[in-house]
DNA sequence: ATGCTAATACTCGATCTCGAGTAATCGAGA
DNA sequence: TCTCGATTACTCGAGATCGAGTATTAGCAT
């Protein structure tokens, strides 16, 4: 079993919720998109519901009363119980004083960005950073709507953590893609050399990884003594 | 169906080994571990196997021959095909280019900040920073290690873009956890009060929002013009 | 009165996921 | 030569996941 009976971050967001008031699914699902919960944890509607059944039969929660209104579909209402007051505080606890190992999708493709001609990396990366600076300033332009308006920033510290990772994720990516732009990146020029004999003669990378020192040069003859599963 | 008909990350690593030479699942694994993508994509073993078929199951990859050695379990080596190339240059493409919407935990347990007293936060918040800037600590050591080699920087880009989010998190999470202990951070005088009411007289958060003059003082009126869907 | 769109409130099942379990072999030391 | 832990190589199924689909109703313009 996996260490949370019920491990979804939206399980988390229920809890939370019911921890308010008592609520049906539909309802809490609303008040977190009101609340703009959704921006900060995922939240899908299909599994709203397998969660809320899930947490209630590991008793975090219990059906409070079931009530209909005209021809609409049931609604039950449900209840945090003290097991889910205590779930909700460890996991609290765990999300702010834990960290735990993210990965993120641009460090699977940096990871295997010489399959890339380095051109196309770097046109692929400003593409990225057109997108990620919109938002940069989207969300800034939004905080200091927040602030002038005096809304407390303890409320909205997690879109300000946020802002901060999209923010260095910028910085370092417009660098990335500058130097390799301008051949500034060590080992850019061979990665370069490379992709030119694939495209012009089709020799794979791996042939010339294989006599370095004929591809790219007696200044990679170093090379040979890297052992292949280091590259 | 899903965008990718296999979308689980592990499956672009597949691909990505195969697209150098046939393997076998189980090499494919101890490879991915040897040249550490195993840091920069999420690898469960358990769901290799199952992965390896799909893929199989799509056209993406194709068993080349079964070998048997000794007592050993068959080992089944695996082709890419083009298809698989060309999925695996989309993915690559997608990867770098496109930002895709994370949702880091931390940011989660953020949004429920007001749900720890302040210095059970503050408590949380440094005692996540001693881990993470141990680690940021070992990962400067580590790449200040590979520069000296000459390992050229190009093959571990994923790695400073990894330490440049991990940077930009001890920073932020730094200044906050300094704010809310010296109270500068705009809300906490109110989030100290609302959970001293509580623990001193057991009075509930959502009762002292209804009547926010009486728990906290004429300068905190404006909060009755607060949707209460807001906060 | 009628038609239309948006919002409400869920259901379903095909697919995915993952950790625990298994069983064989290797190799270092006693 | 024997043992025992580490490594190799893989299997399995319970439970999680998610998007697409459905059916109803409210609100609003015509």
């Amino acid at each position: 079993m996996a260490r949370r009976k019920v491990a979804n971050p939206l399980a988390f967001a229920v809890l939370g919720s019911l921890g308010e008031r008592p609520m049906h699914p539909y309802e809490i699902s609303t008040m977190l998109r009101a609340r703009g919960k959704d921006q900060s944890i995922k939240v899908n509607y299909g599994s709203l519901y397998s969660i809320v059944s899930s947490l209630e039969k590991h008793g975090f929660i219990e059906a409070q009363e079931t009530v209909r209104e005209g021809n609409r579909p049931e609604r039950t209402v449900y209840r945090i119980t003290d097991a889910g007051r205590a779930e909700f505080d460890d996991w609290l606890t765990e999300l702010v004083g834990t960290p735990s190992r993210e990965f993120h999708p641009l460090e699977a493709g940096l990871a295997y960005l010489p399959g890339l001609p380095p051109d196309r990396a770097v046109e692929l990366l400003e593409q990225r950073l057109a997108v990620v600076d919109v938002e940069i300033a989207e969300m800034t332009a939004m905080h200091e709507q927040m602030a002038s308006a005096e809304f407390p920033r303890i409320f909205w510290v997690e879109s300000e953590f946020r802002l901060a990772l999209l923010r260095a994720e910028s910085a370092y990516v417009h660098r990335l893609a500058d130097e390799i732009r301008t051949d500034k990146l060590d080992g850019s020029a061979f990665w370069r050399m490379a992709w030119k004999h694939y495209l012009d003669e089709g020799i794979s990378p791996g042939e010339q990884l294989k006599d370095p020192v004929k591809y790219f040069g007696q200044e990679f003859a170093w090379m040979q003594a890297v052992p292949p599963e280091a590259r």
